[in-house]
DNA sequence: GTTATCTTGTGAACGAATTCACAAGCCCCC
DNA sequence: GGGGGCTTGTGAATTCGTTCACAAGATAAC
């Protein structure tokens, strides 16, 4: 399969958000146009995103809004459950955990995890906090997907060693480091100084 | 002044913070190949990246940690104070305001603001939530540069109307929707259910 | 059935961002 | 002070992503 931009994916997501907010309103079907203008780009944009995993329009008429949702869902992998675990229960963690938005799209966090003896044990949420030393051995049972990661920078590459090893395939991870993973496992970066710091300099360099 | 790229400035950010740890480490100066290795690109892209700014290399021997340190924070624009609003206390503008990261950058929280009347008076961490109607008569004093929007999406064009009205000029925008603003104003998007989704389509999507 | 109107799907053109590759500059050592 | 070893800074080449522009397909009206 030809390899897929990740700006395209961004925008697939975006797109679905779009038409969930249609379908809830009763619109039946929607025009690329239309679905370019609530995302701030363009129709051709639109339909060259959609091309490159099949057509699903109809001439003359646009999409049917339920058919394009369901095949954006496919092609997102948005079908199943995915198991989430979250490792450092810090302040993003804890909002994170408690962010209904992840159950409501198929991400379900099955646990929360850190290394401070402080913490672990204690109750989050309804998250028991685990010792991270215990990930790899409650894998098997647990059998996570995905992993959010919210340590601190130096504790990353540790951590997600460990994650790798309990069979995590792929990695959020809000710690402003490169990580080195395995050919197969897919990590992104957030990071909101990295935002913040993009706006500062706007802001400073404008013309 | 030439546009520079967004994916430019992300980078810079993310320069600056290693710079932040070789200078913590003691380390005096540092290659473009070693930055590089940090950020996860190559020495050709961080020399590049400089390149649009000035020239702050020795050649045979790199760049000085301090001294490049300061021109990147000059360039981004972090040699002042931001004053920052956050409208939204919800589960994710809670997490922010409390957010230590913010203020050690240099972006200092003046208010949150809600519209919800249960909220409003309430204290968050050591912020009085305070009256979204209120916000543009507040402004006055308060001066704000940036806003951090965590409002649900439907009411996300309205609040940056007043956003805009207030003297806001860079809006942090958390809501899955493209907000209209007059030429000038930055607005930096930041959507957790898309970088989900990216790592579902990572998942399901591998040859 | 024909015509007018609309919107998709997609090669081709374009533009932006990254990588290459190398001359120029600097340091250190002999 | 000359040579060797590094590393920068930057045009040129390349790759990647977006936009253009239009043929093809669909509908509706008459």
């Amino acid at each position: 399969m030809k390899r897929i931009a990740d700006s395209t994916v961004r925008r697939l997501s975006l797109y679905l958000r779009f038409l969930e907010e249609f379908e809830h309103h009763g619109h039946s079907t929607v025009s690329s146009e239309e679905l370019a203008q609530r995302g701030g780009t363009t129709s051709a944009q639109v339909r060259k995103d959609l091309s490159f995993f099949g057509s699903f329009g109809k001439r003359g008429l646009g999409y049917s809004v339920p058919e394009l949702a369901g095949r954006l869902r496919e092609i997102l992998g948005l079908g199943q459950e995915w198991r989430v675990v979250i490792v450092g229960a810090g302040k993003i963690g804890t909002a994170l955990a408690q962010y209904r938005g992840f159950r409501q799209r198929g991400f379900r966090i099955i646990a929360v995890y850190d290394n401070n003896p402080e913490k672990i044990g204690t109750m989050w949420d309804r998250f028991e906090v685990r010792d991270v030393a215990s990930l790899t051995a409650d894998a098997a049972d647990d059998r996570p997907d995905i992993a959010v990661l919210t340590v601190p920078t130096e504790q990353a590459q540790g951590v997600v060693d460990l994650l790798v090893e309990a069979g995590v395939r792929a990695i959020l991870n809000f710690a402003p480091a490169q990580l080195v993973v395995p050919a197969g496992i897919t990590v992104k970066h957030v990071n909101m100084a990295m935002e913040l710091e993009g706006l500062s300099f706007a802001l400073t360099n404008r013309e």
